[in-house]
DNA sequence: AAGCGGATCGTCT
DNA sequence: GACGATCCGCTTG
């Protein structure tokens, strides 16, 4: 099979409608297999961030010692097990914030991590949120879950809870306006010590914008 | 090219 | 009081 080659008519329509809320009802593996190649549509200021799901993470609301979820239900943690299809966004390293979406039934804990993006629409804007310059390679601004959520403007504070199944959320996963068919690779997640050996990452083959493997520490990208 | 450590804070023990 | 679903800059070879 040959490897996908990716392109964009930049003129075209980014997204369609936002995914329905039963698209969120199954187990995280499902999910975050069937949310490659989505994509997240961020608004803010009137203009339209987007970016096409390149990488995903599942975590599950039972028997996962790696999940936020697994310690019981918290304030924190309040939205994984609420209704699936909403936001769980998390504040970590004293740093960074990292976007999830909820899955499974009310009462039921499971998620998929949003892990990397392959930037679709306003670029110039979400340069700037990461300090960088417009003409940077594309990985730079998304390939990873920390740098998504500067380069999209998605904090705790603003986007925790959101639905993102409703059209008129600030933030949406849409269906693809051409959804491609693309190799998948499953992997074990990324600096997760608990259940370590569970292939739960999932990664559109060979994407120049999916993240960097376990042992990868270093800045150069591509 | 690769490895190390700093930043910085909410959350739970 | 420790540490984490991260990223970046600085050091070394």
């Amino acid at each position: 099979m040959v490897p996908p080659t990716v392109q964009f008519d930049p003129t075209a329509a980014v997204s369609g409608e936002p995914l329905g809320r039963a698209s969120y009802l199954g187990p995280p593996d499902e999910i975050a297999r069937m949310l490659l190649g989505k994509v997240l549509v961020r608004q803010v200021d009137g203009e339209v961030l987007a970016g096409r799901i390149v990488e995903t993470e599942a975590y599950f609301g039972k028997d996962d010692p790696a999940a936020h979820s697994f310690a019981g239900r918290t304030a924190r943690t309040e939205v994984l097990f609420g209704p699936p299809g909403r936001a769980y966004v998390y504040f970590i390293y004293g740093v960074y914030f990292c976007l999830n979406v909820s899955c499974e039934p009310e009462g039921q804990a499971g998620c998929v991590l949003i892990r990397a993006l392959e930037p679709l629409a306003g670029i110039a804007r979400m340069a700037a949120n990461r300090g960088l310059d417009p003409a940077c390679k594309p990985a730079q601004l998304t390939a990873g879950p920390g740098r998504l959520c500067m380069a999209l403007q998605i904090t705790r504070p603003r986007c925790n809870g959101l639905d993102l199944t409703d059209p008129a959320s600030e933030l949406r996963i849409c269906s693809p306006v051409v959804q491609q068919d693309c190799e998948v690779a499953i992997t074990a997640r990324i600096n997760v010590n608990k259940a370590a050996e569970r292939q739960l990452r999932f990664t559109l083959k060979g994407n120049a914008c999916v993240s960097r493997g376990k042992f990868w520490k270093g800045k150069s990208l591509n």
